[in-house]
RNA sequence: GGCGCUAUCGUCUAGAGGCCUAGGACGGGUGGUUCUCAGCCAUCAAACCGGGGUUCGAAUCCCCGUAGCGCUGCCA
């Protein structure tokens, strides 16, 4: 039975590397029908904080990670890493260790001075017991250093393959620190231990933590899990991704439009190949498809041109009810959304969609492109308006054509373009010319999809209406309104 | 500096010794459709880090170099 963990530290919001690495642990723990632990790593008292354990349940939901167990708060847990690092201790296999942190500091930095390479000297390894006694008498805080063996240690990575390291490289690192707090070394493995967890499924950055966490399990005489670390999510100057990069934070891609499963898809995909053909998969697919072995050890490039493709196919193909849901909520912020629009309008919202939506890549673009049928609220593009409102006779042919419409007896798409086009014949000018400017008088702009379409689903009556508007639209050339 | 990891088109990747004249996708270029844009169709350019081995044969295995990244905290 496969047991694998998420383990976020709570010092910010979840961000796409940290996504990646729970999306891997949750494909791996679905694909074998084991478990997906949450653990929430807040151990660092002074920088975690409550607000964003929450935002990253939020992330992890709206992707669509669900959980098995937990989640576990570390800070709950205090006295068992404390347990845990006394044991050790009683079994001599750790040792208080007296010296301040100011002062292994002031140390480390004359050995590199002289071009040392600094490594904890074991200065209280050795010392007495009553010297022992007496400092803490004397109240001098101790931490717990764990006793490193000597030896060589190795273990099989599942992404890497076999991975060694000389004991001697290692130096004895602080368990349990001077005020009684874990390190996050002994905290990952108690918790490890004690959720038995099978599997550990991380980046990169912790390959060489794993050989001083192996030494752990065996020192608590525990069966050490399997490792498989993947490779760090780099930015565009190709270093490990980070806050430089700009906003990395995985809610920030759902406020900006980005569809779960597009992100999912791409998030997956990044080390991830589930084989030669290209294609989006569902989830369903990825969970069938799913394995450590087909995991590249190159770090990928955090690209975002993929995404948007993924994104606007999915919007492209998606069933319109279901892209209707995910639109909804944007509707609703722009405060264009009635009931109707789920009842008697439904089927003329969804026509709406169906028009506008190739044209979206993402559901802010969706959404700009539809408010202009559903409300009057929409700004006129300043260039648009130039480009094509300042011809003057355009008032007398605008005239004219309104009138063409008044006559018609059916506001279809063919019978608008039919009299249209008659009109631009009789006027001499060219049908472009009036397509054009009734585009920006009807929604603002001087994209969107094909004419006579917009004006058949934007109705007779508002088509006149914002026809009318073009004196009023000329002389302050970018209107606000809402 | 030490230790470790990595190295195929601009990007994501396929490739587990002959199937490679290195495949696909995104992005880019060109042409077509057209009222704009998107889309769609067609088409083009674009890569095995370098050097040594091993082998009849290497993108694939080994070594060296180079470069990048990570770790080197009483952060996680």
């Amino acid at each position: 039975m496969a047991r694998v963990r998420f383990a976020p530290s709570p010092t910010g919001h979840l961000h796409v590397g940290a996504l990646r690495t729970a999306l891997f642990n949750w494909l791996f723990a679905r694909h074998h029908f084991g478990t997906f632990v949450l653990r929430i790593e807040d151990t660092d008292v002074a920088r975690s904080s409550e607000e964003m354990s929450r935002s990253i349940l939020e992330a992890l939901r709206w992707v669509g990670l669900d959980w098995d167990e937990g989640p576990i708060y570390q800070s709950q847990r205090f006295e068992v890493y404390r347990q845990a690092a006394r044991s050790l201790v009683d079994k001599g296999l750790a040792y208080y260790c007296f010296c301040s942190p100011e002062e292994i500091e002031r140390r480390r930095q004359e050995s590199q001075t002289r071009g040392e390479h600094w490594k904890y000297d074991r200065r209280c390894l050795n010392l007495s017991e009553e010297e022992r006694r007496s400092r803490r008498e004397q109240g001098q805080p101790a931490a717990i250093r764990f006793l490193v063996p000597e030896g060589v240690t190795e273990f099989e990575d599942l992404v890497h393959g076999p991975i060694s390291v000389e004991n001697k490289n290692l130096e004895d690192f602080v368990l349990l620190r001077g005020d009684g707090f874990p390190t996050y070394h002994l905290s990952v493995v108690v918790d490890d231990i004690d959720t038995r967890i099978t599997h550990v499924i991380r980046g990169d950055d912790h390959i060489s933590n794993t050989p001083k966490q192996i030494l752990l399990y065996r020192a608590f005489g525990q069966p050490v899990p399997q490792f498989g670390h993947l490779p760090l999510i780099l930015g565009p100057d190709r270093k490990k991704l980070s806050k430089r990069h700009g906003d990395t934070s995985v809610l920030n891609f759902r406020d900006k439009g980005y569809l779960p499963l597009a992100f999912f898809n791409f998030m997956a995909q990044l080390s991830w190949s589930p084989g030669p053909e290209e294609k989006i998969y569902t989830i369903e697919e990825m969970v069938r498809e799913f394995s450590l072995d087909r995991i590249s050890k190159g770090s990928p490039v955090f690209d975002l041109n993929k995404l948007e493709w993924l994104n606007s196919r999915l919007i492209n193909e998606m069933p319109t009810a279901e892209l209707l849901s995910h639109l909804r909520p944007w509707l609703e912020r722009a405060g264009v959304w009635t009931e109707e629009l789920m009842t008697s309008r439904k089927e003329w919202l969804e026509k709406v969609i169906n028009l506008t939506r190739s044209r979206s890549r993402t559901l802010a673009d969706l959404r700009a492109m539809v408010v202009p049928f559903l409300s009057d609220s929409f700004t006129y593009d300043r260039e648009a308006v130039h480009k094509h409102l300042l011809n003057s006779e355009l008032d007398r042919w605008l005239a004219l054509l309104a009138d063409d419409f008044r006559r018609l007896e059916n506001f279809s798409a063919q019978e608008i373009e039919r009299v249209l086009r008659e009109r631009a014949e009789r006027e001499g000018i060219k049908a472009a010319t009036l397509i054009h400017a009734l585009r920006v008088l009807v929604l603002g702009r001087a994209v969107s999809p094909g004419l006579f379409e917009v004006l058949e689903l934007v109705g007779r009556e508002k088509t006149l209406a914002r026809m009318e508007k073009l004196e009023e639209i000329r002389k302050i050339e970018e209107i606000k309104e809402g």
